[in-house]
DNA sequence: GAGCACTGC
């Protein structure tokens, strides 16, 4: 660390640069010299630029001393709330290790195990009554249509022989209606009714939900008798023995926590594992670790016929059923056959930018070598149109229009469903479809009944999409891969595949998500020509030439390899899977050394894992929070602040969902509406704050529809995250961080008014994620600015225009803090609050002291240089180590702060400092490293 | 000036 002697760097005003470099070199050579400096570790000899002075007038550093000195005072007397409870657990839970824990939870009594012989026959009577029930019976024969019937007795047989098996199927084979309850019909028959409990895991909550309902009808039940299902916060559980529960994947890893055996399970299905989500690719490697000692555990895997061979090898060559779908015959045409059928001619004068020159000689080389193969079968009209690059995709929106006009008049009834990559290209479909151009275009306009499809639109939650097309109305669905596997519109018959879609993407070097559009994989292709068969023969347009298809990858990237692993890291500590390296080199696609060491790190900062890798007491509450780890140190630090409501409005959006949907063409309207809620606190996360106060009051004045209706919001989606909330408060009373289990309870609130403080904690939570502001300029007549902003790895970046810091200038402080940074156009931070610099110092890790010029300067994490007087220093040191002191008691032994006692003085010593915040004069040198990207 | 999709006892 620098200190005192003012170096030789660049910085600001001072550079020296070679004479004569122009626009784009400048920034070259700083980045190259910047990079040098980086290299040959000479980082610390740069010049330290001091930003706004933080000092603390004289008298707020002594009315916090004198609370400090009450404070040492308290502690010294050992005045402590101690948990034994969780003491003795957290003391318990470090001595032990993996073995060590298995036999332990062995010892623990298990009901499942103890058959319950009066249960059994009164089981099998109900069996043979239900089995004459008029309505099971023709429900039954409806069953037996399935191709999963005809293999009853095979399947019974294989589970009774294998631990594990393995159940390849496509869509509509029954595989997941049918298998459990083969399984337990037979259980019960053979009069072991008592000793079976199957749980089915879906990918998706929706699922879930729908499987056991269909499941319950087939068995002339309601919910919840021996069918029923768990997803988060909603729950229709069946009777404890003898029963099937659907529940998401997600849900069964949360309750691995407390049953890491499955012993409340004798049956386990994995459905949909082709899809490769995390959570099923982890289930399966820990169920590595779990079968050898659940000897009468079984598994059955359950994938669509998606490299099913992975998992066969996976799991030992264990036996593989395939079961015949019963989807009807989907028609498959490619974009050369597309071109044939509609004649359509693209404009080869437009300037078509959206894709780089570079791969229009890619796509000569794709193309050529194929029009040469198949210049037989086709006019060389058509020939000609394939050579045109933006011929394939979704580039020429005309031309998909014009094919949904050739579907019109050329073919039978039935929905046209339209698979796009994003809002982009469902906003321009559906503006080329509702103000046609061409005569033909506005033939159709008044017959078609079109649907915008995407996570962000309303029409997902709306009913009308399902329903039938009145007659002489023809349903088009624009969507994005929702409509793949989450969405189902059972009267598709016509599928158009334009072959794109949008994925995210985590560049370990860069550390930089991103997003961007690219070809789908043959799995999606099958998917979604699957989509038009479900009620009768369907016909799918594939808008790429067979020669693309070849090059197209067959399956997605797994999500494992593409995401960040703290959150997982974290909850196989509590599973006493200490070596998280060795647990992932035992999976499918072990994601890389450098992605678990860069998770592992960020816990290490965030003080969840300590300098060995050990949990803490922070991070074992934190692995046991359903929650990201910095968003649960938000929560935490939120209830010994005693502002729960509003933090937990921003945990609850943040780890959810944003509450606002926009319908198309309405965005600037819905900027309005944002704009409006965040209350000029220059906060995304105050906003969704503020915006579930003011749903609330609606509710209250029964005004709720049209509140949420006025301001484009989800009032499904406000719901879920009330009760995230409660969810949220009954943890951290329970873990004995609160009075109340009620996130609104007085005690929990008592300072949820003061804005720089919830600033300061959403900082806390969100660190080290963290952006610098050196000038922000508003465009003159415009709502537009321009912002110059790094974030501490020296990189640019910009709101993201759906943030409400967008456009806005006139900040009282130059620092601000995020949950997530993307690149897509730009890099982007998503969603931002500005935090007063002090919040980073009294939060953040890394914090230094030292003397440049002459000043005094305190630092955070070696990125940020704030002038200081040394008093000022003084009391901020001393209150740092507070803190991280009682942060530790606290974990250690869970209680509330008590009004008046010492961590209360604590608490509003830091409160004091935090609240003297205000604007502060900052300068606009550019720092070191923070050159990298101009 | 822009928003693939999921999920948590």
């Amino acid at each position: 660390m620098h200190r005192g002697n003012k170096s030789q760097g660049r910085s600001g005003k001072n550079c020296s640069r070679p004479p004569g470099l122009k626009g784009r070199d400048i920034g070259m050579y700083y980045r190259n010299l910047s990079r040098q400096r980086k290299n040959s570790d000479t980082k610390y000899e740069l010049k330290i630029n001091l930003s706004c002075d933080v000092s603390v007038p004289p008298g707020v550093i002594e009315r916090i001393n004198e609370y400090m000195d009450q404070f040492k005072v308290a502690r010294e007397a050992g005045n402590k709330h101690l948990d034994e409870d969780f003491q003795q657990k957290f003391h318990h839970m470090l001595s032990m290790n993996f073995d060590g824990f298995i036999e332990e939870t062995k010892k623990q009594n298990q009901d499942l195990n103890l058959q319950n012989r009066s249960l059994d026959a009164h089981l099998l009577d109900k069996q043979n009554e239900l089995f004459q029930n008029v309505d099971f019976r023709a429900r039954y024969e409806d069953r037996m249509k399935l191709p999963t019937m005809g293999h009853a007795a095979e399947i019974i047989d294989a589970v009774d022989k294998n631990q594990v098996l393995l159940i390849v199927g496509s869509t509509g084979c029954g595989k997941t209606t049918q298998v459990p309850q083969l399984l337990l019909d037979d259980c019960i028959a053979k009069g072991i009714g008592s000793t079976c409990r199957i749980v089915c895991t879906q990918p998706r909550r929706i699922s879930a939900i729908t499987v056991a309902e269909r499941v319950s009808y087939e068995r002339v039940e309601p919910i919840g008798h021996s069918v029923g299902y768990q997803i988060r916060l909603e729950s229709r559980k069946p009777r404890e023995r003898a029963s099937i529960t659907y529940c998401t994947t997600g849900v069964l890893l949360q309750q691995l926590q407390s049953d890491p055996l499955l012993r409340s399970v004798s049956v386990l299905l994995l459905d949909e594992i082709h899809e490769r989500s995390i959570e099923t690719d982890l289930l399966m490697a820990l169920l590595k670790i779990i079968l050898p000692h659940r000897p009468t555990l079984k598994v059955i895997l359950m994938s669509a016929t998606v490299r099913e061979e992975d998992f066969c090898n996976y799991f030992n060559r264990c036996p593989m059923f395939r079961i015949e779908g019963v989807m009807h015959p989907v028609e498959v045409f490619y974009l050369e056959d597309v071109l044939a059928m509609t004649g359509y001619q693209f404009d080869c004068r437009s300037n078509k930018r959206s894709r780089p020159w570079l791969d229009q000689s890619d796509h000569r080389i794709m193309i050529e070598p194929y029009i040469r193969q198949v210049r037989d079968r086709y006019d060389t009209k058509v020939l000609e149109q394939l050579r045109v690059p933006h011929s394939e995709g979704c580039e020429d929106i005309e031309f998909i229009a014009s094919l949904i006009y050739y579907i019109c008049n050329n073919k039978s009834d039935g929905a046209i469903l339209v698979f796009v990559p994003g809002f982009s290209k469902i906003s321009q479909l559906h503006n080329t479809l509702k103000n046609p151009r061409s005569p033909l275009g506005q033939r159709w306009r008044n017959h078609l009944l079109i649907f915008p499809l995407h996570s962000m639109l309303p029409s997902v939650e709306q009913q009308s999409v399902f329903r039938p097309a009145p007659k002489g109305k023809r349903k088009v669905i624009i969507s994005t891969i929702i409509a793949e596997t989450s969405v189902t519109i059972d009267d598709v018959v016509y599928v158009i595949n334009t072959g794109r879609t949008k994925v995210t993407d985590y560049d370990i070097e860069t550390n930089i998500q991103s997003l961007e559009e690219c070809w789908v994989t043959h799995a999606n292709t099958q998917q979604r020509k699957g989509r038009a068969g479900r009620v009768q023969p369907g016909v799918c347009y594939n808008l790429f030439s067979r020669a693309r298809e070849a090059l197209m990858s067959e399956v997605p990237t797994p999500e494992i390899l593409r995401c960040k692993l703290e959150a997982i890291i974290l909850s196989l500590k509590v599973l006493h899977i200490d070596d998280p390296y060795a647990l992932f080199q035992t999976m499918i696609d072990p994601p890389v050394q450098r992605t678990v060491s860069t998770a592992i790190n960020l816990l290490k900062r965030i003080e969840a894992l300590d300098i060995d890798g050990k949990l803490t007491p922070l991070g074992m509450h934190l692995a046991k929070l359903p929650i990201d780890p910095q968003v649960g140190k938000m929560i935490l630090i939120s209830a010994l602040f005693r502002c729960v409501d509003p933090i937990t409005s921003v945990a609850a959006a943040l780890s959810y969902k944003n509450p606002f949907y926009t319908p198309l063409g309405q965005e600037q309207r819905v900027d309005q509406a944002k704009r409006r809620m965040a209350q000029g606190m220059h906060s995304d996360h105050l906003m969704i704050h503020n915006t579930i106060c003011n749903y609330r009051e609606s509710v209250e004045n029964h005004r709720d529809r049209d509140f949420c209706y006025n301001n484009f919001l989800s009032h499904m989606t406000l719901q879920q995250l009330e009760r995230m909330k409660s969810q949220f408060s009954e943890l951290l009373s329970n873990y004995k961080f609160l009075n109340s289990t009620n996130c609104l309870d007085h005690s929990s609130n008592i300072n949820s008014g003061k804005i720089p403080l919830l600033r300061a904690i959403i900082g806390g939570g969100l660190y080290p994620n963290m952006a610098h502001l050196r000038k922000a300029r508003q465009i003159k007549n415009r709502v537009r600015a321009i912002h110059n902003m790094t974030t501490d790895d020296g990189r640019r970046v910009n709101f993201h225009p759906s943030s409400v810091n967008s456009g806005e200038t006139g900040f009282d402080s130059n620092y601000f803090v995020y949950y997530q940074r993307q690149k897509s156009t730009d890099l982007y931070l998503l969603d931002a609050t500005m935090v007063f610099p002090m919040a980073l110092i009294i939060f953040g890790d890394g914090v230094e002291t030292g003397v440049v010029d002459n000043r005094h300067y305190l630092s955070v994490a070696q990125t940020y240089y704030f002038k200081c007087s040394p008093e000022t220093v003084s009391v901020v040191l001393n209150l740092r180590s507070s803190l991280q002191l009682l942060l530790l008691e606290k974990a250690l032994h869970p209680a509330p702060i008590e009004q008046n006692s010492d961590a209360d003085k604590l608490i509003k010593s830091i409160e004091l400092l935090l609240s003297i915040d205000d604007k502060m004069g900052d300068d606009y040198e550019i720092m070191s490293d923070e050159i990298d990207n101009i």
